[in-house]
DNA sequence: TCTTAACCGAGACGGTACGTCAAGTCTTCCT
DNA sequence: AGGAAGACTTGACGTACCGTCTCGGTTAAGA
């Protein structure tokens, strides 16, 4: 649980033993958070009130207030879960073939599911709420890069790439080309803008630059 | 000033000759544009509100929403006209150049100035607010897009890099990995940030020598 | 209007000439005032809550805030409006008549209409809201109180009782035995209290013969 | 015990004999008690929440909410405690000087300590909890006219005044004025005003009607 | 000694209403 | 007809208490 929503106070404090009180309703985090990800899907987070998830969730918006302390972070836990598996870390044996199917699912999460809107509405929330934007890095932002950094890893161990590449730069390369077109709309995502991404990035630390 | 406000209606009906009745004060102008660039660099674009930069301006509600139809259009005047010449299209004989020297006016607009903020601000607000995508995507994505391709082609016209590069791509992944970081501030966009940004590109679309 | 509505701001500053700005709506006084007097017929004071007001009247709660600091005072207004013209001043001719007059028409008032709840409510709520105590002596019980105390000044004349009367507990002998059985209910204001109230205080007061 | 706090369930079943089961905390009454009392002195019974008197009681809300069915049920437990034997029988001889001496006593509990305010407050609570209305009767109101007409009685017996005399209303004159001056605020309460009350009522019931 | 019933503190539950803020619109007088 | 002022309706905010409920854990009497 504690895993699962660690936007709340997340209840008792862990070694301090009993939990004293009325335990917190698991049936009233599902419902919230069911609630949350239908409105989010169908209004966008900008459009969706605490007020309407609560009713909506047959809930008292004190309970809500209880476990988060705003509407970023009660939507980042709505879509987080609905997020974690959808990125799978690919291995086809050559780091082209794991960047293609790494961007490729990323490109089908948010343009073929309602993760899209979820995802630009919680980067834009971010920008007026420090502390959504921290635990943006902290549960979606550096895991997922934790994740593909491991494909540049196992690439540099089979040779394909040198040692001193900066995986940073790379993922940020990698990610904010798509990042930056979903945000501001100006160009698709097609099948060939992933593959030119993934070509530059690759051709541009595959060579020697001595 | 059409050419500078284009938000809102514009005014007189263009073409129709006579505006009849009392002209617009420029006055009126110039105070909104003031008071939303002050309130902008003070607390950013969702912590302001139309109401107090009516107060600010000592100008009535009515009057900038005669001008303006939202508030994201409004403060996107008020970026526009500081950020516009902030963004130089350099010259400096050779590609490598020029994008270091591109990529580094962009990273000392948006981390030295108030700049940072209110682009922040604007393509959050973008994201819940069509028309001001739109208006962004016009007013300052592509005229920016459409100075800095100027870079790579004259980098083709040297013979620097092939005529068969996708400048989109390209553009993307340059603007893409520092709006990124802008934007979720995982780390920071340090000059070698920068240097390898350019690096990675560079050799991603030089020439093979074969 | 002034006159009846002072509960509120008041609106412009007298004397300051012109009002500047949307003048306040005659139709929503009307309606906020015409709405309270109907929940306070049907549940009294306490159990009307101002968002039931504004829903009844169709009108913003922030149109009865902009009026009124607090429900005392809205319903002190809607009180007056009603209650001021159902105590006239009796002139019998005698002192025994115009008291005997007087109780009957506020007993009546108290018992046969809604004034009664609307009273005791008012009261009540005076005890935990220090401007509606005032405002209720203000606007009530002085202008009562001055009304009453002319039939005590007439009988003086007359010659019926001295004049070193202390007219002040007169009248609080006079309203304070029926307002006390108003409140706690312990007895009822029948025809024969109202008579042996009167014949005490009317023979503890009447000139001695000696 | 019983005696003291009949405002809750009274424990034990009646006539059951033994209550099965732990018996309540005497602790928890005490403390409850003292705590309301505290905060009735402190803001009034308005101001006083339940929740507030079991934070300070160190008890949970049930606990209260076991014994006493309401705010004002629960404060009148406390009010009559310390209200009790503040009003004494007072018996000087003569009439006048038992009324005087009772009027005293009530004017000072309601001016020198906190008495006021808790039954100001309780009479405005009373005035929307109907079950505290006839609990006030009961167990305030009923027992201070019983003890004060036992004055009456004796004065009748003593010949002072005749027997026909209604005490209620002479009552309701006594306490009722006293109390329109506590509630309203309009005059103090002064030594004067005491002694004019008693003069106007004796001489009011003294006279014969013939 | 072991149930068993009612208590205890703590604190979560679904609600209602609060008083405030800002949105975008409307209405007045004035320029 | 534009402009400043300030009204208007609407809707959501986050908070405080309400009276109820559920926990784990006493505390006694009865079996």
């Amino acid at each position: 649980m504690n895993a699962e929503i660690p936007g709340g106070a997340a209840g008792a404090g862990s070694g301090t033993g009993a939990p004293r009180g009325r335990p917190r309703s698991v049936e009233a985090d599902r419902a919230i958070l069911t609630a949350t990800l239908e409105l989010l899907a169908e209004r966008g987070l900008d459009a969706t009130s605490i007020e309407e998830v609560a009713a909506r969730a047959g809930v008292g918006k004190t309970t809500i207030y209880r476990r988060w302390t705003s509407k970023g972070l009660l939507a980042l836990d709505a879509f987080v879960i609905s997020f974690r598996e959808e990125q799978p870390l690919p291995d086809t044996g050559t780091l082209r073939g794991d960047l293609l199917s790494a961007l490729h699912a990323w490109v089908r999460a948010v343009t073929q599911t309602a993760m899209g809107p979820m995802l630009t509405g919680l980067i834009a929330e971010a920008q007026h709420d420090p502390e959504l934007r921290g635990a943006w890095r902290d549960r979606v932002l550096e895991p997922l890069r934790t994740q593909h950094r491991v494909m540049l890893d196992r690439a540099i161990a089979r040779g394909e790439i040198p040692a001193s590449v900066d995986r940073d730069v790379v993922l940020d390369l990698f990610f904010g080309a798509a990042e930056h077109r979903l945000l501001l709309g100006h160009l698709p995502m097609t099948g060939e803008f992933i593959a030119r991404v993934v070509d530059v990035i690759l051709a541009g630390i595959t060579r020697t630059q001595t």
